[in-house]
RNA sequence: GCGGGAGUAGUUCAGUUGGUAGAACACUAGCCUUCCAAGCUAGUCGUCGCGGGUUCAAGUCCCGUCUCCCGCUCCA
């Protein structure tokens, strides 16, 4: 199959109810989408595949939900409020933008540029671009040269005058903006009065909401030391440039787990995560071509972190995060307990030491995993010489589990018959009932949603009275009386 | 935010020097149809992204604006 296209995907989502533009209606609002009938369905399933296996089939994990809206000084304890900006400095000349804190303040030197005229002439270009020395300003006009005349030879010279002190871009020396400040957590305000309200934010990450619920939870389930707090939520992030399609919107959900160990404990514990969740993707049909860990570097690592890995998928823009685990140590807490002056150190009955637990923190995005799904699981195939689109979805997260259709359509019993397995199926699994269409037709679209299951009523039904279950991947049938269906339906879905 | 490209039906796209907005697929209804986008008939669909301007006349030209795509940057 060719390269899968990101505008495939989006098309395919928008044509069949998955995902549409935010706010379409009133020309969009960049960075939100909307999840239609189909996709609330997928990002549900997907939501709960986490939840079932961090929280249901393990004994050290806690669930928990809890408020967007949290005290402001939690993000100054977080560090969100100081180190949640970005000053960003443009070049004035080749346009590239930096961050002001990466390029460095040295002293530049004018250099005049010449080019190689007639003979042994040298004809001043008028062009000056500013380097730390003679070499830089060479090496410089290796990357910047498209703005002179090619095929000639160029060289430079130091301008008169004193050393300028500050910033240059990196790139080409050229002239950079004044940083500007982007802070990228949504500002709110609770009251109804603006001017009397206090500001809040929109959460930017869920995490903080477990740290600061750590006390209540462990005291209330009568926890001990290693276990983990999950929570799945929404958080908000003033993102300069959202983009990608769901990979990176400014309204996002996240699925994190924090999990509370004993100091010397946490490397070993990092590891274990980083493996849980590798395999996580992979026991839900993310094919193993398409994804991979990759450790950061240390200068990439943030302030907080010991070390941290990514889990990355090959999508249709290339190799990106899904989910990064952190090993953030005793960072947190230690924060929090100094900002809200609770203690928040554990006493060790075993050891009979207190101290501060360390965090090993999965944090992955709901938005993208649900994209790494549909991406991973997007299949064209020729049938009869006739196309065929079908989302090879794994069963636990396809949106619609069954769908029941009637072989003649202008058959009143067989279309009875249909409906009313299709009533009784849906106390069970999604199940939709169509007759809209040639049987052919209606595979096809219950392909291009992914339903790993169609139920058709034929004639034969009638007599004996049995159905076929087609297979969405194989296209195989199986025929099974009526009243197995449900059962053959549960045991196909096992996980 | 900067640079480049683009917005026409649900989707993919055509639309001439400015002169009555089109195709295919999809969708709906009926007929037909004994299992993989079958056929026939009929039908719905657009303020041509939005707002101004020029013109007798704008999808087409001009200005503004919004959105999307590709890069820079950032993260779940």
């Amino acid at each position: 199959m060719a390269e899968l296209k990101m505008e495939t995907l989006v098309s395919l989502c928008k044509r069949r109810g998955i995902i549409f533009p935010g706010s379409d209606l009133y020309s969009g609002l960049g960075g939100t989408f909307d999840y239609g009938p189909i996709g609330v369905e997928l990002k549900n399933n997907v939501k709960k595949a986490w939840w079932r296996s961090v929280v249901y089939e393990r004994n050290d994990i806690e669930g928990l939900d809890a408020a967007i809206l949290m005290h402001p000084r939690t993000w100054v304890a977080s560090g969100h409020v100081e180190g949640f900006t970005d000053p960003l400095v443009d070049c004035k000349v080749c346009k590239k933008r930096f961050r002001a804190d990466h390029v460095e303040e040295k002293d530049f030197f004018a250099f005049k540029i010449f080019i190689q005229g007639e003979g042994d002439t040298w004809d001043e270009t008028g062009q000056i671009i500013y380097a730390e020395s003679k070499k830089a300003a060479k090496a410089l006009l290796q990357t910047c040269s498209a703005s002179l005349p090619s095929g000639k030879n160029v060289r430079v010279e130091q301008a008169e005058g004193q050393p300028f002190h500050g910033k240059r871009c990196p790139e080409c020396g050229g002239e950079l903006t004044e940083p500007r400040n982007f802070n990228l957590m949504f500002k709110t305000f609770v009251g109804p009065v603006e001017e009397d309200a206090a500001t809040v934010y929109l959460r930017p990450e869920t995490a903080q909401g477990i740290f600061v619920n750590f006390p209540a939870i462990m005291d209330t389930m009568r926890r001990k030391l290693p276990f983990g707090i999950a929570q799945i939520g929404k958080s908000f992030r003033n993102e300069i440039t959202p983009r990608n399609f769901i990979f990176r919107t400014r309204e996002f959900e996240q699925m994190e787990i924090e999990f509370f160990c004993k100091p010397g404990t946490d490397v070993e514990w990092y590891e274990y995560w980083v493996n849980e969740r590798y395999n996580w993707y992979r026991r839900f049909g993310i094919r193993a071509e398409n994804l991979r860990l990759r450790p950061h570097e240390k200068t990439e690592l943030a302030h907080y972190a010991r070390a941290c890995k990514d889990v990355e998928y090959k999508f249709p823009i290339g190799w990106s995060e899904l989910e990064g685990i952190a090993n953030r140590g005793n960072f947190d807490l230690t924060q929090h307990q100094t900002f809200s002056g609770k203690d928040l150190t554990y006493f060790d009955e075993e050891s009979r030491e207190r101290y501060i637990p360390y965090v090993i923190e999965p944090s992955g995005g709901v938005d993208r995993t649900t994209l790494a799904f549909l991406a991973d699981a997007y299949r064209e195939e020729t049938v009869r010489d006739r196309q065929r689109v079908v989302l090879a979805l794994h069963p636990f997260l396809a949106p619609v589990k069954a769908a029941v259709f009637p072989l003649l359509a202008n058959r009143p019993e067989i279309v009875e018959t249909a409906r009313k397995i299709a009533m009784d199926l849906k106390k069970e699994f999604y199940t939709v009932y169509d007759d809209t269409a040639a049987i052919g037709k209606l595979y096809r679209r219950q392909d291009e949603i992914g339903t790993p299951f169609c139920i058709t009523v034929d004639v034969e039904t009638l007599a004996d009275q049995a159905v076929t279950i087609r297979d969405r991947d194989s296209m195989e049938q199986e025929r099974i009386a009526i009243d197995k269906v449900a059962v053959r339906l549960h045991e196909k879905f096992k996980i």
